[in-house]
DNA sequence: TGCAAATAGTTGCATTTGAAACGATTATAG
DNA sequence: CTATAATCGTTTCAAATGCAACTATTTGCA
């Protein structure tokens, strides 16, 4: 009603959830995709397809953004590059013409080697900064505020596979 | 080496931190931004904007940039329309005229006082997934992994002031 | 004082992004 | 078997984004 601030309960921003969540993300995301986009000129975008590839062989361009929680058009253009460049292979099943079926190729693994250890390193500086009980905390955190939300597709299989190659 | 995937060892995407991050992050944001965009015609950026200068009041448009973390440009552009909307008023500072001075306007208020709450409702929402002990523990991870990386002036004045007003 | 450097905010431009539409293929209902 | 709907991947186009350049103003130093 009134005009005057007193009357009003501004949100603390610095403490609102979403927000320090957001900063947090983007400041980690950022911090690791400068060093492979300069040394291996990879987006994240391509960095995670070449990630999920690396783990699921033979997937296809939809099964990759599912995976990967991105846009099916940002897969799309980014296999483009990835194919393009030689990192991905991209043949077609035999069985559905619509399909394609995506693996890494010796180049493609090549960098996955050499950006994955870099990767891993960035996380292993921020989990130092805590202990091993909020190590524990921060992954059952993630736990129960990531499930429940998430596509319920994405729960049922997260084991590696070798589907039917193409025939 | 080798191209088996065998002699390979793959990030496994789904547990690494920076991406689970940005997953719950991406999932937090746009569940609670589809709400006001709809309702309020607001994009996250000017709703950052809304609840800061609630907070904060007569900033520049500078430090609206520091304490939302965002790009000067993108605040440029949101307060154009935020003050086009008459959200936002806009003067200028009377000791220096670069700077601006911002203050929400009774229809900025209003605006803010009907997103505050869903927003926070939100928050509230996901915290009830955690036990009391999770929330502490969250919250002081989310200090530690904050902290250091960010630019050093954002930590000086996090208290709200009443700055010189324009003379 | 006077002039170079720094700062606040905006604009231009090129890149990135996302939603809807599209063509091609496959699945399903009748 | 046919037609209708659904799926896969791509394309198109408009909006969002980020960087560098720009104007206007202020600061600092010789």
């Amino acid at each position: 009603m009134s005009r005057t601030r007193a009357n009003h309960v501004p949100i603390e921003l610095e403490r609102f959830l979403p927000y320090r969540l957001s900063l947090l993300s983007n400041r980690v995301s950022q911090a690791i995709a400068r060093d492979y986009e300069r040394r291996f000129d990879l987006s994240v975008t391509e960095w995670r397809i070449l990630a999920v590839l690396a783990r699921f062989d033979a997937l296809s361009a939809r099964e990759v953004a599912e995976r990967t929680a991105m846009d099916k058009v940002a897969v799309s253009r980014a296999l483009m590059r990835l194919v393009g460049r030689g990192l991905v292979s991209r043949r077609w099943h035999g069985g559905d013409k619509r399909r394609s079926v995506l693996r890494l190729s010796a180049r493609g693994w090549r960098v996955h080697d050499a950006v994955a250890p870099l990767a891993l390193q960035h996380e292993r500086d921020l989990l130092t900064r805590l202990s091993v009980a909020e190590r524990a905390a921060l992954a059952r955190i993630l736990d129960k505020l990531g499930a429940g939300t998430f596509p319920p597709s994405e729960r049922v299989a997260l084991r590696p596979r070798s589907p039917c190659a193409p025939r």
